[in-house]
DNA sequence: GTCTATATGGCGATAGAC
DNA sequence: GTCTATCGCCATATAGAC
C-alpha cells in the first residue's frame, strides 16, 4: 500500500467520522464526506464499496473506542470512589470533545440493535466479565447495589445530559447568563458527590 | 370540516407520529406514512403541505405532551419524595409505551435544537417557573442539591435506560435468562430508592 | 489513484381525472 | 376528498478516461 493510499484513506475516515457523527447514517451525505475530505465522491467508492460499509467502518471504530475505555477502567486496581472519578472524568472529556457522540451512538442503538451487539462482541465488551467483579468490589466495600443498577446510574448521568447539551444551558439558566456556559463543566464534581452521596446510602 | 375530513386526518396523525418517532424525521418515509394510515401518498399533500409540516406537527403535539407532564407534577402540593415517585412513574409508563420516544427527542435536540426551543415556548415550558419553586421546596426539606442538579440527574436516569433499550437487557443480563425482560419494570423503585438515598446526603 | 460524466433508483411533490 | 400518473431532484453508485 503506498504512502499516498494512506494518506487519503486516513483522510476519508476522519471526515467520514465527523459527518456520520453528527449526521447519523440516514442524514449523511457521501458528497458532503467528500468534500470535507478534499476529495471526489467517487474515491469514496473506490475505497469502501458502499455508503455503509464506510459507515460500518466508523462505528466499528467508534465502539472499539468505548471498548477500550470502558477496560481500561475497570480492570484498575483501585476503590470504587476512584473508579468513579476516572469514569467520570474520562467519559465526560471524551463527549465533550465529541458531543454528538452520544446521540450517535443511542440513535443507532435504536436504529440497528443488533449491529451493535455484534459490534460490541468485537470489541470484546462482555457483560458477565464486566458485572461480576464490580459486585465484588461493590459488596467488598460494602455497598449492597446491585452492579447494574449502579453502572446504568453512572451512564445515565454522565451521557445524558451531552446528549441535551445543545438545550442544556438554554433550559437550566434561561435570563440567568452569569451561571451559563459552564454547567457540563461542573458536571464532574457534582455528579461524583451525587454518586457517592446515594452510595453511602447503601452502605451497611 | 366534514366528517370524513376528521377521520382522515386524525388517521394521518396517528400513522406520522409513529412513523416519526420510530425513524426520526430524515429517516421517515411518506409512503410508509401513507401505507400505516391507509391512503394514498398524495393525500398527505393534500392535508399537510408538506413532509416538513406534518412533522412539525407531531413534533409540536410530542412537545406539548410532556410540557403538560411537568406542569402536571410540578404543581401538585406534595414533598419531595412523593413529587418524585409521582414523576418516576410517570416518565416510566409513557416511555413503555412509545419505547422510542426518548431518541427521538434526543436526536431533534441535536438536528433542530432551535425548533425544539422554540416549541418549549409554546408549550409554557419554562426553567424559571419551574426551577425557582423546586429550590425553595429542597430547602425548606433540607436538602442542599441545586435544583438543576437534582432534575438533570432524575431526568437521566429515568430517560436513558429507555433510550438504550433495544440492547439494555442483553448488556445486564446475557445469559443469565431468569433476571431479563424486567428490568426496565423494576426501574420504578430501585431508581426512587437511589435518589431518597443520594439526597438523604444532602440533609443539613 | 484520481478525476469527469453518467447511470439508476427513490423520494417529495404536483397535475389532473373522478 | 381521493385516486393514478408523472415530474424533478438528489443521492448512491458505476464507467471509463487519464
Amino acid at each position: 500500500m503506498a504512502e499516498k493510499e494512506i494518506h487519503t484513506e486516513d483522510k476519508i475516515i476522519e471526515a467520514a467520522r465527523e459527518v456520520f457523527i453528527e449526521k447519523g447514517m440516514v442524514g449523511a451525505r457521501m458528497q458532503e464526506i467528500a468534500d470535507k475530505a478534499g476529495i471526489n465522491k467517487s474515491l469514496l467508492h473506490y475505497y469502501f464499496r458502499s455508503k455503509e460499509k464506510l459507515f460500518d467502518a466508523i462505528l466499528s471504530q467508534v465502539i472499539g473506542g468505548i471498548g477500550s475505555m470502558f477496560g481500561l477502567m475497570m480492570h484498575e486496581d483501585v476503590n470504587i470512589e476512584n473508579k468513579l472519578k476516572l469514569f467520570i472524568n474520562t467519559y465526560i472529556e471524551v463527549f465533550q470533545k465529541n458531543p454528538f457522540l452520544p446521540n450517535f451512538i443511542l440513535n443507532e442503538i435504536n436504529r440497528n440493535p443488533d449491529g451493535i451487539m455484534v459490534l460490541f462482541a468485537k470489541a470484546k465488551i462482555e457483560p458477565k466479565k464486566f458485572f461480576d467483579p464490580l459486585d465484588k468490589q461493590l459488596k467488598a466495600e460494602g455497598y449492597s447495589i446491585h452492579p447494574q443498577d449502579f453502572m446504568i446510574n453512572i451512564l445515565s448521568m454522565t451521557i445524558f445530559p451531552v446528549a441535551i447539551k445543545p438545550i442544556l444551558e438554554q433550559l437550566l439558566f434561561e435570563g440567568d447568563e452569569k451561571q451559563s456556559g459552564s454547567y457540563l463543566i461542573s458536571q464532574k464534581e457534582s455528579v461524583l458527590t451525587f454518586m457517592m452521596n446515594a452510595l453511602s446510602g447503601y452502605k451497611i
